[in-house]
DNA sequence: GCGTGGATTGGGAACGTTCCCAGTATAGAC
DNA sequence: GTCTATACTGGGAACGTTCCCAATCCACGC
């Protein structure tokens, strides 16, 4: 008896149809009287009618929500990304929710499933678990997140890591250094071999002595980042001489290291100059405060949802499309002129 | 001709009712016979059926589906106790989605909307823009997270920000601090004024000279963490004498009290003492890194699923219960002995 | 061989909406 | 006043599932 109504109660309160009432409730173009749409929002209001979403799926087979669906949204890459995803699907009247998979394959696999019983119109997704294939058996609008060159039937978003271990190793040169480590990160999935490739490239480029005698593969967390400097800066390694600077592949492993410096008494920016990648909010509250290469998070979010968006209208027999988008420098206090 | 299966052509293909195809999708204990259900496993296979999870969510007014709506994602705050609320939710097949609402309290309202809409089976919610009356109306299973005596209906699960301020005091006094500031937020919409409380209270029962004066009021972001500093150690301040240690209401300000140190060349642990609140990732990578009263956050999801689950499945008349969970001090290098 | 009862199965009626098409007002032209 | 085009409205049939109840099957005991 306390059954919620529906638009059926709503029509016979307002003594219309119920297509009548549906067509008040859309709120599309659909023509309805001026006198009478009045009549069933008042009914609406008296009622106190809530439309429900499902059934109006059920029918229309969209629920005008998109998954986003990310592996660690402890990352604080993320929320940047998302905050863009929101502006633009905001606009659209599309919810935006997070599935975050917590590095679990297996949860990966269960939100993509979930998103193909019809749940969601479109996914948005950084795959750690699930190949190309996979993704296009699920027959859905999806556009990824990253510059993945393995998912070749799909859009991709992602930001210019190669470019932007290039600018920062530039930035370096420029200030006098010649011998730059790199620290970069091993596991989850994720190579991070487009840092290395610009790593060599630009020691080729430029002539700087750059190559793997510098370069130390360490676990993609912040110890990792400590364990990395002092393999570096050991008297022990087989390196001629040690690095003055160093190139980290993300903020968390180049925080480890300034963390490390300090333990080691090296002077940072005096003795050692540390350049991280991401920009995120830890980075500005070191001492010194981190320069980093700044990804442009909130943009590819941007960027993203609108590829998606477009997959979601248009039939999407287009062919799929790479952008990669430039990251900035961010001067900050752990990087100066090299000691000579 | 290309569209999906449904349960009647695997029905057609398995040469059985409907219902019984049914039977075999639920998995719940309805009684098919073995060899049935191989036939319909296999026409499912055959056909590549896909359960249509919005039809069937509209027969069962169930979507298997609880929605965490949060303020602000990019808090570190929240990773945790979402990490606590999927491993619950996982083992009852409930899918979370995350709805960040970016402290606009539109977005929060949207989304609850949409979880009345039918959408979701119950939401978790540390709400800023609705209050008590306005959840009750939505009539759905609601769990608050944040201790929140402003919304009496409802189940709330929170942390001890009293207890803590008070160990934190304890702490400093412990290490012989007299006078210690107090660092509060100022905005958003949560008050903090349990740790006020807290320090007024200690004060009162251990004798040290905490008072107003003492307590600064910024905003709650890591600039105004240095304001407060600068402020409590200016020599213009109405002090008697600056504070040896400084108490900050969370993480975020103590970091940004801190770097203000850095630029004042105040030493610390030497000089001064800083402790934190909430145990943030930047909270590590300090120099020194941070004293702080961690919150139990993972367990403060775990123990909100939980009660989801309860309300969700009993009728939920009992009454709302309130769980404070204690925090914890973790000492690291921004704390020492107090200065002569 | 027959009756009995539990295990299986089938068929139709929901669930609440939107879509489609036909029907009825209404206004303007003559 | 009649005719016609257009604006508006109504009614039934989906959408794909689950629920409910009735029908059938089968093994067992007599």
């Amino acid at each position: 008896m306390n059954r919620r109504p529906t638009i059926i109660d709503v029509a016979r309160q307002a003594g219309v149809s119920k297509s009548t009432v549906s067509r008040v409730i859309r709120g599309d173009g659909a023509s309805v009287r001026e006198a009478t749409r009045r009549r069933v929002e008042e009914a609406i209001a008296a009622l106190g009618y809530e439309h429900n979403a499902v059934a109006s799926s059920l029918r229309t087979e969209r629920t005008n929500t998109i998954m986003l669906a990310i592996p660690d949204i402890a990352n604080p890459f993320w929320p940047d990304v998302a905050r863009g995803v929101q502006d633009v699907m905001d606009e659209q009247g599309i919810a935006v929710v997070f599935a975050n998979s917590d590095w679990e394959g297996r949860r990966e696999k269960a939100f993509l499933r979930m998103a193909s019983r019809n749940r969601f119109d479109g996914v948005l997704i950084n795959p750690i678990a699930t190949d190309n294939d996979e993704l296009r058996a699920l027959s859905l609008p999806i556009v990824l997140i990253g510059s993945r060159e393995d998912f070749p039937d799909f859009d991709t978003v992602g930001s210019d890591s190669y470019g932007a271990a290039c600018q920062a190793l530039d930035y370096l040169a420029s200030l006098g250094h010649r011998r730059i480590g790199l620290i970069r990160g091993r596991g989850k999935s994720r190579p991070g071999y487009s840092r290395l490739r610009g790593y060599l490239d630009y020691g080729h480029e430029s002539g700087l002595p750059l190559d793997e005698s510098y370069v130390v593969q360490v676990n993609f967390d912040f110890e990792g980042g400590g364990q990395g400097l002092r393999h570096l800066l050991s008297p022990s390694a087989p390196l001629p001489q040690p690095p003055t600077a160093i190139l980290a592949a993300n903020d968390i492993l180049a925080l480890g290291a300034l963390q490390a410096a300090h333990e080691l008494d090296v002077d940072v920016p005096g003795a050692l100059s540390i350049v991280g990648m991401d920009d995120i909010f830890a980075a500005v509250t070191t001492t010194p405060p981190l320069t980093t290469m700044a990804k442009p998070k909130y943009e590819i979010g941007r960027k993203a949802a609108g590829m998606l968006l477009e997959r979601m209208e248009g039939g999407g027999q287009e062919r799929p499309q790479r952008h990669i988008l430039p990251c900035t420098l961010r001067k900050r206090g752990s990087t100066g002129p090299a000691a000579l």
